[in-house]
DNA sequence: ACATATCCATGAATTCTATTCACGTTAGGC
DNA sequence: GCCTAACGTGAATAGAATTCATGGATATGT
């Protein structure tokens, strides 16, 4: 049983080199001397027994083995500095963080009727709202990145719990002067001379392209990607395009403008957006009184729309409070 | 920007005391004083500003923090400990450890007509097989437990990356004598009598149910699960049931066991087996290696089976060398 | 080419931290 | 009620990490 070389100090170490470039840098940032750094890497490179870095000239550069531990830390050590965090909320008699990750850009608007009522429940829970993920949101899942999972896509694998929280149909926005906008329902064709406009995802997660577009191997004239759902409605409004969007969304947006929802392709779209967790933490009170919540909000009004829509002001209020992550 | 104060070190102590029980036996799986540890975990327990243990009469009880952080031990831990026997293995000379995950029970025939070869042209990279994942494969490829994870289900997202390395046919497998023996091919309904045996996995994962008996919802007369291929092909032999397995393999057998292989529905069930790694990971030379080496494999043999058939020896030989992960 | 500013390495001195030792306290078993 | 097993505490000590002072090496600018 060989005892522990490798320190959380050191992952900081090496980290700080990397940032900072030069020894001294790391120093500065570390609050040590440039001694004290040059004589703990030595002693780690001699325990370990192999250098982490070649000097050449004045230039530090990676070996093999610091470029492995390089990797080491900048996986761990935000996993250190999370459980910090975390206990320091519990040590203030909060229950913890709850880090929501979203793989679906229009179910903001659904995890903001959920989460109300949650922070009303459980007021010593904060909630934390992820947008970004380095390795898509089972990656963030699988690495304690985040704790729940807003997805389209769910994968039942061990490790990984995920449940159904809500069904929608996804439709066609147009204008409502548009000539589609009378439709019964939207077929390939019909979009085909339109400027189509979506999230800026890859073709295969978009559902008018694998239900409609790809199957029939048709292109519509353009694709335009937008980020945000109200520029993009706004385009709509304009005349400048055709969106997909949910059709509880657009209901919600059709009172103050100028557009129509119609059925995408003779059966419609039907979707369905999951929840999902890791197996581990299913029985982490405030974790899974979310889930709950979440399942229960669901026969609670998606769908009618009109009429339950959140202001404009609390709407963005909300959403400057999501921390994307690089 | 608050300073470290969860150290390695710490996590080491949740853990120990979390595996003896009391603090007493703790201190002496790391070959401390009880007193040591009794002021380190104050200290600990005064950094974090909340305790980790109620001391409830001799008895230590985690508290919800103290779970947090042995939650946290029992997923950092490990990693550092691989990253140690890494970083030995680099200082040594070596390229380091190719741990290879595997979620198809019958590609190890396959897989070892890679390894063999992938060894002789890396001399210095270690080959370790795991076949059990707490969290499945993936969840071993995103947790570091394993580099490469040969499956049938590959799982494009980002951060991961899969290649298909071979395709077989996965055929029923009969004792020689068998009603069914001579059939061109064979339907749910033919099932319906038999005994079939499977690897012991969930139903969702074996192809002649989710291909073939579930579609038609036809259940076999027995359903019995077996560990080992060579087992499972005894019994096959003996005509005590029928068995689903790729074609290649059966071939092998066929030379020194009294079975034959018979399509699987009308079209034949084809199969797709892929290898798949951590996008970061791709430029790690031994590791592309071995993609590579595995990708051309395809093409040399696999399916004219006959002839090429690894001795039993060196099949159990090597087969006993799997490492399994608890 | 020379001075200069950076940057890293080293050894001895120092400061700080972890560990031990010795003892006290508490809870449970017989 | 006494004995054992287990944890807590304070002072003493052994052992680290850090600093200080210094020197050598390498780029940069004039």
């Amino acid at each position: 049983m060989g005892i522990s070389v490798i320190e959380r100090n050191h992952l900081e170490v090496l980290r700080a080199v990397n940032a900072g470039g030069s020894l001294t840098a790391a120093a500065e940032r570390l609050h040590l001397t440039q001694s004290a750094l040059s004589h703990s890497i030595r002693k780690l490179e001699q325990q370990l027994g192999t250098p982490l870095w070649l000097r050449e000239g004045r230039q530090l550069q990676l070996t093999q083995a610091g470029k492995y531990l390089l990797a080491l830390a900048n996986r761990l050590l935000p996993q250190f500095e999370h459980a910090e965090l975390q206990i320091d909320q519990f040590a203030r008699g909060q229950a913890g963080t709850l880090r929501i990750g979203m793989e679906c850009h229009p179910c903001y608007q659904w995890l903001l009727k959920v989460v109300g009522p949650y922070l009303g429940h459980w007021p010593m829970v904060d909630v934390d709202v992820k947008q970004k993920f380095q390795f898509g949101g089972i990656g963030a899942l699988f690495g304690h990145d985040i704790d729940l999972l807003v997805t389209p896509d769910p994968l039942h694998r061990p490790g990984l719990v995920f449940e159904p929280v809500f069904d929608y149909e996804q439709v066609l926005v147009v204008h409502s002067g548009h000539r589609l906008a009378h439709n019964d329902w939207i077929s390939a064709q019909d979009l085909e001379p339109e400027i189509l406009i979506t999230y800026p995802v890859a073709v295969e997660r978009l559902d008018v392209y694998t239900h409609l577009l790809l199957p029939a191997n048709i292109r519509p004239a353009r694709h335009k990607t937008i980020e945000t759902t109200d520029i993009m409605l706004q385009m709509v409004a304009a005349g400048r395009g055709v969106a997909a969007l949910p059709r509880w969304l657009v209901q919600e947006y059709q009172q103050r403008m100028a557009i129509v929802p119609v059925q995408l392709g003779e059966t419609g779209i039907g979707k369905q957006i999951f929840l999902g967790c890791r197996e581990r933490d299913r029985n982490v009170d405030y974790l899974s009184a979310f889930m709950k919540l979440a399942t229960e909000v669901r026969w609670q009004g998606i769908g009618q729309g009109i009429g339950q829509g959140i202001a404009p002001g609390v709407l963005s209020g909300v959403i400057s409070d999501v921390v994307s992550t690089n």
